[in-house]
DNA sequence: TCGTACTAACTGACCGGTCAGTCATTTTTT
DNA sequence: AAAAAATGACTGACCGGTCAGTTAGTACGA
């Protein structure tokens, strides 16, 4: 139906009427993460997606099928690109399980921690019940190759010796709960209690790159 | 208002009619916590509340204000005795700081994450950017209670030698984060990779205490 | 370069269903 | 019998989704 995932270059092979249906499509897609972000999935209005993207509200059904549909939509238009460059990253990175595993770190701290996509976060864990759908595309596509990604490197770490071995049942999940923790800080307290990312971030991950060190004491 | 927070025993000074009045109150209070986390605040249906609690939509609005407002109170009505048994299990623990983090963390994973309150931790992230005054209520009473029992275990732990010393921008939340990551993933993806709570537990643990030990290694 | 015919894209008034909140009436308690 | 509690039909605002009508882009002949 639609393969407009990555939208980048304007491929002069589309007429002038392609090239502003794409990027009508990406207007809305970006009008809607703003307006699901602030007031969630079931109290943002099409209406308003609408006007933020600079259209009436039929048009977004001529884009999108249902109010339901746009949001996944958006979730994996604003998803699919960074995990190509997360991917990317992993790959052409080199060096010790440790760096790589710090290069990971910052790489998800800056890229979606730090900017509008942790808003997604929020919103697969708010919906996430409610649109199994959805819950089992992040699923698949995003937390399972970020899993896998972690999984590697600490894999390599404890062959190189750097880490210790850990039986690792939810190693991955307890690796990056430090960042997502961060994010719905930042979002929800952050006014009340703001929280200093970069100082956070060395906290997390010193605290994790110990907790993975070799350890000669007791279990 | 009302200053019923905390409905325990039966008191004698109570006519029937208030003893009456406050179960009805726990019920609806109850029903709330279903129904929310069911579907979350938007979808929720006030009639599903009180059909759930065994009254007509109208007995709602004669013990809370508004849909708003029963929401608010229900947190404060389900946090609230927990936060004071969690209190005193850390009164009452003694031993090294290593035992006491350990049966802090065992109590929040048993009487919080292994039942029906990990649904009001997803609520407050789900809905805390549009409630600013739950926000702040769980910020004040809960987080931030929380916050001093972990860095007053922490602080005896460096005096004592058991931990190393670190600056702690961010530590608490670094050392909760892999129970409230353990609590989404329950809610949310549980379905599709299944996470083994005692197992997970026993990796969490595990990483924190190795992370907080004392390292002979480089920083 | 203009005019004309065609069509894809867009609009916004409207419809139908939903639901928070109200209140006149009924039921229960004292 | 009076008061308190509970009820549930009702109201009015709201919003997802539709579609008849309008606008703007395109193709082409002169």
């Amino acid at each position: 139906m639609n393969n407009i995932l990555d939208p980048l270059e304007p491929d002069p092979t589309q007429s002038k009427r392609e090239r502003q249906k794409e990027a009508k499509r990406l207007a809305l897609t970006d009008a809607a993460l703003a307006v699901f972000s602030r007031v969630g999935f079931a109290a943002a209005k099409i209406e308003d997606v609408a006007e933020e993207a600079g259209v009436s509200k039929g048009t977004v059904y001529l884009y999108f099928e249902s109010k339901e549909q746009l949001f996944e939509e958006m979730v994996k238009a604003k998803m699919s690109p960074m995990l190509n460059h997360m991917a990317g990253a992993i790959e052409a990175s080199s060096g010790s399980a440790t760096d790589r595993l710090l290069a990971q770190m910052r790489f998800f701290y800056s890229r979606v921690l730090n900017c509008d996509r942790r808003q997604i976060m929020r919103l697969i864990m708010a919906e996430g019940p409610n649109f199994p759908h959805l819950a089992e595309f992040y699923h698949a596509n995003i937390l399972s190759r970020g899993q896998a990604m972690i999984e590697a490197i600490i894999r390599d770490g404890v062959e190189s010796g750097e880490f210790r071995q850990m039986q690792g049942h939810g190693l991955m999940q307890n690796i990056a709960a430090g960042a997502l923790v961060a994010a719905i800080w930042k979002m929800v307290f952050d006014r009340f209690q703001p929280l200093d990312l970069d100082a956070y971030f060395e906290t997390h991950i010193d605290l994790i790159l110990n907790g993975l060190k070799a350890a000669p004491t007791e279990n």
